[in-house]
RNA sequence: GGGGUGGUAGUUAAGUAGGUUAUAACGCCGGCCUGUCACGCCGGAGGCCGCGGGUUCGAGUCCCGUCCACCCCGCCA
């Protein structure tokens, strides 16, 4: 007897039909969603990757199919052929084939199924932890689906748009070098080289540059790059980055082409238009008024400096942090009465995790006098001057955090988004692109030491140039970041391609001659042959899906994801090695490991 | 490296003040039911209370340790 499939192609997916094909006799293939047995008929939902149709098993249209649909039961895998018939008033408004049914004419049952250990649905409450140890099952969910489908969507449309403006695609390696400074690599033994290792690459940065000096002048790559740092909701060991480099370029004529990418993939994912060209803020004042580099522009809440009001000012709290060197930073909401008592007292314990010992916050009333704890310790004068920097009017809160400056805008830009979220004031429709220019080329450790912000390639505003040497500090990078609803989508810079400035720039670093040479040797010894000026920048493809998809965490946007600590439950990874293949790469384990003895499968005491 | 939340049936949760046989909902199994779509009705099964130790006559509950997941700070473009 011919297969099902021998006998049958499939003709729709489970969210195609519609009334119009009535009558039209089908094939569909699926899951089983869902079965309501009434002795008489069966109905089942049966789900696939673009939707739902109910199929109805009636005795009088075939005996057979309705005695096996009894067997039916949760994500059995089968195929139907049958009837689209209308459902008259009968319709399921919550699906988009509600409109018909399909009656089983023949029924093919390809594979029963256990019962899942959680359902397949979208409202899904489920442990973590058991969703992604059953990851293939939970990417079953339609909102999985979906996302996973907005990502290729939107990979799709990068490719198109960067192959039509004359980028060629080019893969660079995995395994390579490893480099010291920025984020620490993951690390491959090498067996061919006993005692040395490979680096994961963190990103293509070298080889695109180098890349430019081979003459391909407009590269690009989709990418995954390689980070062994702590994960958080946004970060992934490994995740993808649509990594760009161009020749023959400044900021602006990159920006253009790269907004033109943004546009594209935003229209073609959800017919978006994103207005151009995208706002640009310095740096300077992303910090000032919003206290972090990324803001996030749906929402209107702004930071101001108060620290020179509030010098003299006789409160001892902020007179102490100001004489320490630190800054007091102000946010104005306005409507203040919807901030209750509570959730202002809650804010010190929100601001805790930042470093910070306290909020202080003062209600306004008519003529401007302060309604707050310290408001009879709070001088005539600051007051007044802090009232007209903030913009304060009767009715409003007045937030105040008084820190070191790093600390206070930190923390004031998390309470800025915290209180925002509280109060409902982001506008969720609103996609707020931004490019934020101009951060500094270089930052202080805690050490004091001067280290590179971006790379060490970044170049320096040629108006900063002069202060390499004598004001490291205030010299400013011709760098940007692309944010879009507070979220970093991508950030790059225009390269040194000068020998002698990155040799200043080394040299403000503290990097010597020796060291950039065993460190970068091969890069520096390219641009001996006549580098072309250049510039990038890498968007995080999984930010930009996660943004498109409306998904909470980038795991949600990844098909096979890893926990916080960088573990795959569903394959059990990482494990450790055997004896023997520890020494075949000449690799001893420290004795005081699990697993240092030679145990394989790295069973730890409860799992 | 640090802080927080959670872990009880397949899943999600409840579990009072330490005290009989550890609850509920959904799911699952069996039966009934021609129109359901969160189908309904009747019946049933299902537990290493994360793991290890301690206190106690007695621990899901109290104490110590540990593992796992998530969230955050540090870190990380």
């Amino acid at each position: 007897m011919a297969s099902f499939l021998a006998k049958h192609n499939k003709t729709h997916s489970c969210g195609a039909l519609r009334k119009s094909d009535e009558g039209a006799t089908v094939v569909l293939t699926g899951w089983i969603d869902n079965r309501r047995d009434h002795g008489g008929c069966v109905f089942v939902d049966l789900r696939d990757r673009a939707g739902v149709t109910q199929v109805v098993f009636d005795p009088q249209a075939s005996a057979d199919a309705h005695e096996r649909a009894g067997r039916l039961r949760s994500e059995f895998c089968i195929g139907v052929a049958g009837k689209v018939l209308s459902r008259g008033d009968n319709i399921n408004p919550r699906i988009a084939t509600g409109d018909i049914e399909v009656v089983a004419h023949e029924l093919e049952i390809f594979s029963p199924s256990e019962t899942p250990p959680f359902p397949i649905e979208d409202r899904i409450d489920t442990n973590e932890a058991v969703r992604l140890k059953h990851r293939y099952l939970d990417l079953r969910r339609p909102a999985l689906q979906r996302n996973l489908q907005v990502r290729s969507a939107a990979t799709h449309s990068a490719r198109q748009y960067l192959a039509e403006c004359d980028f060629s695609e080019i893969e660079t390696p995995f395994m390579v070098k490893y480099t010291p400074g920025g984020a620490r690599n993951f690390v491959v033994p090498s067996r061919l080289s006993p005692g040395q290792f490979y680096a994961l690459a963190e990103s293509p940065q070298i080889y695109k540059q180098l890349l430019m000096v081979a003459g391909f002048e407009r590269y690009y790559q989709i990418v995954r790059c390689f980070r062994d740092e702590d994960l958080r909701q946004d970060r992934q060991p490994e995740f993808t980055q649509i990594d760009i480099e161009m020749s023959f370029v400044e900021e602006s004529g990159l920006q253009e082409l790269v907004e033109g990418m943004i546009a594209r993939v935003w229209n073609d994912v959800l017919g978006v238009d994103i207005p151009r060209p995208i706002r640009r803020m310095g740096y300077a004042e992303a910090m000032e008024k919003y206290g972090v580099d990324k803001p996030d522009l749906r929402l209107d809440l702004v930071l101001c400096d108060v620290t020179e009001a509030c010098k003299g000012s006789g409160f001892r709290i902020f007179d102490t942090a100001i004489e320490r060197g630190g800054i007091v930073k102000c946010m104005r909401v306005p409507e203040g009465d919807r901030l209750t008592r509570s959730m202002l007292d809650g804010l010190t314990d929100f601001a805790k995790p930042y470093g910070v010992k306290g909020v202080a916050f003062a209600r306004i009333e008519e003529g401007g006098g302060w309604r707050a704890p310290f408001a009879k310790n709070f001088a005539d004068r600051a007051r007044e001057s802090v009232n007209a920097l903030a913009g304060a009017q009767p009715g409003d809160v007045l937030l105040f955090v008084a820190d070191k400056p790093k600390t206070a805008n930190t923390c004031m830009g998390a309470i800025r988004l915290h209180i925002g979220d509280k109060l409902g004031m982001i506008r969720e429709d609103e996609w707020a692109c931004l490019w934020i220019t101009d951060p500094p080329l270089f930052e202080r450790g805690d050490d004091g030491t001067l280290a590179s912000a971006h790379h060490p390639f970044t170049a320096p505003r040629e108006q900063d140039e002069g202060a390499l040497e004598s004001n490291p500090d205030s010299v400013r990078a011709r760098a940007y970041d692309l944010v879009i609803n507070g979220v970093e989508a991508g950030g790059g810079s225009i390269r040194i391609h000068d020998r002698a400035l990155q040799e200043r720039v080394f040299s403000a670093l503290g990097i010597g001659d020796e060291e950039a040479e065993a460190k970068f040797g091969f890069l520096l010894e390219a641009f001996r042959y006549g580098p072309p000026p250049h510039g990038g920048i890498a968007f995080g493809l999984d930010r930009l899906a996660m943004l498109l998809s409306g998904a909470e965490s980038l795991r949600d946007v990844i098909a096979f994801p890893k926990t916080q600590r960088g573990t795959d439950l569903m394959a059990d990874a990482p494990t450790s090695l055997d004896e023997r293949q520890l020494r075949e790469l000449f690799i001893q384990l420290a004795p005081n490991l699990p697993g240092a003895s030679g145990a394989s499968g790295g069973t730890a005491p409860g799992s």
